[in-house]
DNA sequence: TGTAATTCCTCTAGTCACTAGAGCTTCAAG
DNA sequence: CTTGAAGCTCTAGTGACTAGAGGAATTACA
């Protein structure tokens, strides 16, 4: 048996996330000390460890959710998760194009900036006057 | 002058986002017309318009706050205002090499799954055992 | 066995950057 | 002069936590 706080050290996960996520019911309630204090078993620590995981992996908390659900239900086809991680999968690469791009202007501003006062600042006028921009952005 | 909603589609910045941006303040509270709404001057727009830029980029707020605080002394040296830019590079920087990370794991995790069903599905293995891993993620 | 340090409990509220909705008033076009 | 769009204020909700108060339980060591 785990106490909360050995459940955290061993998935990475903060002590009072792990209470958040069973207030959000992704991990269920579980077994309490004579103290009131939770005891978890080692089921209780892989599936928190899947969590961590996924979150890391940038996947929303709904989506988590519907992984574990299906993960509960090994029998059915596994269209839905497949589903879930190719949308991920997208929005990761969105995110990375989007990135660059700012990579790329954040680059121009941060670089070029030989002016010794605000007033003449590269940094402020770019940010003040979008046609200084290479290209558009959002 | 502009009303807000003439702001709103100048910028692109929500009309609801103007007014919060006005109570967080990030820009002043303008005239008000005889029956009380905003009338705002090409300065404003032209603030809003540098709100809504940096906004894109990615700076934060209390960045923004700071950038405008130093553009209203153009007379001080600009080392800060290069700063806060350079940072925002490192940190947009850092944000691409996590997220090529979880891109290269989550090809692998979303483009492998030949199960048929949940019960030998790559994604919730791979969710569930972070061995399956190529390499460390965060 | 005593005690001190650490960990745990619940609860409320705060974070960031908005977004949504209710219920009302003002403005601009025809 | 009417009507419908756009404006107003206010409160509350979003996601995914994080912080802090005030107290109880557990653990380590003497």
């Amino acid at each position: 048996m785990f106490s909360i706080g050995d459940l955290s050290r061993r998935t990475g996960v903060k002590v009072p996330t792990i209470r958040y996520y069973e207030q959000m019911g992704l991990v269920a309630a579980p077994e309490r000390s004579e103290g009131n204090q939770r005891r978890y078993s080692r089921q209780e620590l892989e599936r928190l460890a899947f969590i961590r995981h996924a979150r890391d992996l940038g996947f929303a908390v709904e989506d988590i959710r519907a992984l574990i659900d299906l993960s509960g239900h090994p029998e059915q086809p596994c269209g839905h998760a497949d589903k879930i991680a190719q949308e991920q999968l997208v929005s990761v690469r969105e995110k990375i194009a989007q990135l660059k791009r700012l990579e790329t202007e954040l680059e121009r501003i941060a670089t070029c900036c030989d002016g010794k006062t605000v007033g003449d600042c590269y940094v402020i006028r770019a940010l003040s006057d979008h046609a200084l921009c290479a290209e558009e952005h959002v």
